[in-house]
DNA sequence: ATATATTTGCGTGCATTTTACACATTCTAT
DNA sequence: ATAGAATGTGTAAAATGCACGCAAATATAT
């Protein structure tokens, strides 16, 4: 099919952003609420329309730091949404994009597109406009999936944190038990934490050592890509 | 950013397809030659506007279809391409596709945008038009990638072929050499082969047993993911 | 002050998987 | 008949994965 200037398409694009958020055995989501019609009121993730003159990363940046003052700095292509009928205003594809953050970093705000901004454990879900609940879905896949072939956590850790965070992050995320031992060999072997002179006691038990993960060391582990069955 | 029925965006929507094709040792890609400006006449990736009233997969397999007579039953998607300036007629986005095919399958035919359309080897490649030839890349990246995390070869190999085959698909797509006898252990422990009554030689040498994919069981493991290091 | 509960921090042996490696078999071509 | 070429199989060593138990350091209860 050959297009002439005459044949302008009708099709919108818009970009969501699916941002996950991680504290203490807990994993949420990122969440806005709808101004307007479509679906005014109801929950969704944020997002909304490219704009001609932004690139597709600027878009979503742009859109999620409006709608819900987070600004974060690695967001990765998810899914192109475009089936017919998936925006009852006409045809929109949609560009999902995908992020982990600690949401104690930032104070929620909520301005252009959203009367609210919240955070939502990914187990007590609203219900969602459009077809949001399906590129949920994918993403946390996606999620799941990643701690497989790369390693995870350092966007969603304390800068200083103890080897059962780490450990509890995996086992919230795997959603199940691991053997701390085994796991711990692991992620020594990978040699991407390093252990700090420090201690910190929380509660009873043993002060735990602190670890940091070593950035230079991790984000190569991301680009080679690892095998890591836990 | 809300948008309003008065503010129409004037972004356009196109799709791409990465069609790979192997045969003895070879791998190729899908090109046509472009019948219109821009790159009048230079190579590209099939591909097109999407239509208002069809789905990206069906925009994709129709221009597939319109421009090389190829069809296939499988794509991907890749990437979504957006980038400004990628496109010198204005905003052009692309969604991009990946496909693996047998090329003997199909008589090339070109008729609408392309004036032909052919196979070329992915190591003797053209100059491009577009980005496509950072589309290109990343498609061959996830070739590379897939052979790792999912069982490859039925939509490339006949429906029976000797056990050297498949060795040499994985020799070329990895591009080294490969331990036959732990390569077939491998293999053989996934129980995706059937191994038939029936023998075939070509030229000298023994003559070799002939296997076929099980189809249930191939598709299971691509569904559950297996990891696979050669 | 002492005992108890709680959490961290290792190390060892067994089972499984991966890797390296060589020679016999069966055909074609001469 | 013989040489050459491709297929087809087994075994041992090494590396990795996995299960598992106990000591150390602290908070809390008595």
């Amino acid at each position: 099919m050959h297009f002439t200037h005459s044949m302008r398409n009708k099709i919108q694009l818009t970009v969501d952003a699916v941002v996950f958020g991680y504290e203490s055995g807990n994993i949420s989501v990122l969440l806005v609420k709808r101004k307007y019609e479509p679906y005014k009121n109801a929950w969704a993730l944020p997002g909304g329309f490219v704009l001609e003159k932004e690139n597709l990363e600027e878009a979503v940046q742009r859109e999620l730091s409006e709608e819900t003052g987070v600004k974060i700095n690695y967001l990765e292509q998810l899914y192109t949404f475009g089936d017919l009928g998936r925006d009852p205003r006409g045809r929109v594809v949609s560009v999902s994009y995908f992020g982990l953050v600690k949401p104690n970093a930032f104070e929620l705000t909520a301005s252009t597109d959203a009367t609210r901004a919240k955070w939502f454990s990914i187990k007590k879900l609203p219900r969602l406009a459009f077809d949001h609940k399906k590129i949920l879905k994918i993403a946390i896949e996606r999620l799941q999936g990643k701690i497989t072939y790369e390693p995870i956590g350092f966007e969603l850790l304390d800068k200083k944190f103890p080897f059962s965070d780490l450990e509890k992050l995996y086992t919230t995320l795997l959603d199940r038990e691991i053997d701390r031992r085994n796991f711990k060999k692991k992620i020594t072997s990978l040699k991407v934490l390093d252990e700090l002179e420090e201690k910190v006691s929380i509660g009873r038990g043993r002060p735990a050592s602190l670890f940091s993960f070593n950035e230079k060391r991790y984000f190569q582990l991301k680009k080679e890509g690892i095998i890591f069955e836990i």
